[in-house]
DNA sequence: TTCTAAATAAGAATTATTACTATTTAGATT
DNA sequence: AATCTAAATAGTAATAATTCTTATTTAGAA
């Protein structure tokens, strides 16, 4: 299956979703989503809006934003948990880790090997109902490290 | 050791920490660090403010900002990653991890029984050089989870 | 005590996000 | 296919969190 296909599906679902929450399809949702399941990039309202308008000049900030947010709400994209001060968004429904590099931001997906598993920490059911778990890993990307080396010749 | 003792410690060790980077150790500084390492809410920058006013009324914003910055950079205290609209910081240098109330957006410290250990994804290295892990465990606390019970009758 | 760079207060500016309102449109109904 | 209506949108204003600017103050070295 190459790639057109599978970003086809993801719209198909998206639809379905949309239908089965009473949720109208419209241009722009396929279109923000798209850019989001299409990316690896994990990116920014702004990042979205910008690569939106390309196709769709006249969308506005207001309707990127509130598309972000009811897209999450359907569990259809999450927010990376972040110390950034712009949101960063992922469509990958598998279970995985970020690496957060804290010199470009770049963050990187990490999947797990096909023996590990999510830790939960055993005490972490004693402060209530647990929804999901999230782990970044923060540090310097190889890119960021690589670069370092080059401006020291 | 009662509270008292634990806290001048703490100042003591941020006086150190300060001479040691060449930094001033200022009545602001210490102020905004004790809010921080007094509480176990995890505040954010408007709440050490508002709290720092009490002794010191004219204490301004942006000094809460920008010292919060830098007893960050001075590993004093951290932020927690999380994903709401304001910052959140902690003053436990102890590894530990953090569960996030998705109602009320308390942050509880998950601290790891003596036998467990904070978890490294094996592909997390392959990345980049790591500087920490962190993890947030999100979901209903259990004042919440009451709160919704007791609306029901 | 003097001096100077670092830190601060006060308020303006910036950035990310959200709210408002008139208009458009998805999709249900006829 | 045409009509209708609530949901969604565009455009723009407003808000919220944080950062910047500048004149003044101060920690701590000399």
């Amino acid at each position: 299956m190459d790639n057109k296909q599978l970003i086809e599906e993801k719209i198909d679902y998206l639809k379905t979703m949309c239908k089965l929450k009473g949720m109208r399809v419209t241009p722009q949702r396929i279109e923000i989503y798209k850019q989001i399941a299409n990316s690896c990039e994990h990116p920014d309202a702004e990042t979205v809006y910008e690569a939106v308008k390309e196709t769709m000049p006249n969308v506005s900030v207001d309707t990127v934003y509130r598309t972000l947010s009811s897209l999450e709400e359907m569990d259809m994209i999450f927010r990376v948990d972040n110390q950034l001060p712009k949101a960063r968004f992922d469509a990958d429904k598998r279970p995985h880790h970020h690496f957060i590099c804290v010199k470009c931001n770049e963050v990187y997906d990490i999947f797990l090997e096909p023996n590990e598993n999510v830790l939960l920490p055993k005490n972490a059911e004693k402060f209530g109902e647990i929804k999901d778990v999230n782990v970044q890993i923060r540090g310097i990307c190889n890119k960021c490290l690589q670069e370092q080396i080059n401006k020291q010749n």
